[in-house]
DNA sequence: CGCGACGTTGATTTGCCTCAACGATTGTGG
DNA sequence: CCACAATCGTTGAGGCAAATCAACGTCGCG
């Protein structure tokens, strides 16, 4: 079993040796290199991936062609076509390396043998997905009650690591606002620290 | 148990004779007249909520006191503080009933024992909560690229029900925007209807 | 070297908010 | 059951944050 995924998994729950070999036996080991496309809309390949090194975001193309930037997952992040995965609707979700990446994938046919031989991770999954969601709703109050100054920051916050990985387009992007809105917003607090 | 709710548990499992009338040994029932809080800042009982029959909204208030109705339950739907309810913080968030309810309510120490004696359904939660995060992804997608306009017409596909059931200034708070927009967002639909 | 992608800056426009006033509807006590 | 208050919905005027449009500088790469 993969160190970093082990770890992970045991600060959620206490599986025993069989467990954890098990579930190592149902993910595959990848590494990708940056601009690779793990995810596209028609690929019918339904995976969740675990980043063990590297980042990757998720993103949506709209009616109209405009991209729409989900979610980053760095280091210890699941992601994958919730939708898709678990509705057996046609996938509409981008996923893609922003840097070279290594990966371990959890195809949905292992994940269900999984939890059919493991029900302990249907916990783990449970609660991760209940973090997911605790963080999107934020997400949503932040979206609805706060300016793009202070999203900017919360983001920051939320990503102290990614904010130096990934360009300023995508983070406008994920915040919502265009690139020279945060452009902008980036000098003016600059220029309040050192005045 | 409750009709209502073992329909709804077996749309999504097949739960044994057993695992059903330990669920039902576990809730409550209750009826409670609008207006009533179910759960308020302070007020340490931590439930989910099923309703049976009823409306219901969440919200929270922000530093500066104004309100943000993050959710509202109608039949068939679970509520609870996510937040308090899985990380031991203290509630911020206000459930309140907007029409006379009828409720399932589960407590957390209940919840844990349920999945301790039924682990079946660590997955029908986790299912719901997989529905409930595509929701709020959505939800997430709508506020950051479309117009009031747009989250309005969104918002009457997907409560064509509630939109008759609460007032306009709720569902304008849900939306993240002022009443008065909503309301010249409803005219400007009605002209373009009439013309 | 030259091309393309990205970041920066300014000018203008736009969508929505805020404030204020007034009409409609609901709820309540006499 | 009516009268009045309180709440909610509607409309207009003015202002602000962020989008759009356009131009230019900079950096990395074939």
């Amino acid at each position: 079993m993969n160190p970093i995924l082990e770890k992970h998994i045991k600060k959620y729950i206490q599986p025993s040796e069989e467990d954890i070999s098990l579930f190592s036996s149902l993910v595959t080991f990848q590494t990708v290199t940056a601009k690779s496309f793990l995810l596209e809309p028609g690929n019918s390949s339904k995976n969740e991936f675990f980043v063990v090194k590297g980042c990757l975001k998720a993103y949506y193309l709209d009616s109209k062609g405009a991209r729409h930037i989900i979610q980053f997952a760095i280091e210890n992040w699941w992601v994958s076509d919730f939708e898709a995965f678990y509705k057996n609707t046609p996938s509409t979700l981008y996923i893609e390396a922003i840097e070279d990446s290594t990966l371990l994938t959890l195809s949905y046919e292992n994940k269900e043998i999984l939890f059919l031989k493991s029900p302990i991770f249907e916990r783990y999954f449970r609660i991760l997905l209940t973090n997911a969601f605790i963080g999107v709703r934020k997400r949503i109050l932040s979206s609805l009650q706060k300016d793009a100054t202070e999203r900017y920051l919360e983001f920051c916050n939320v990503y102290p690591s990614i904010e130096h990985r990934v360009q300023n387009n995508h983070i406008a992007n994920y915040l919502g606002i265009s690139p020279e809105s945060l452009c902008r917003i980036k000098r003016a607090l600059k220029n309040n620290l050192t005045n």
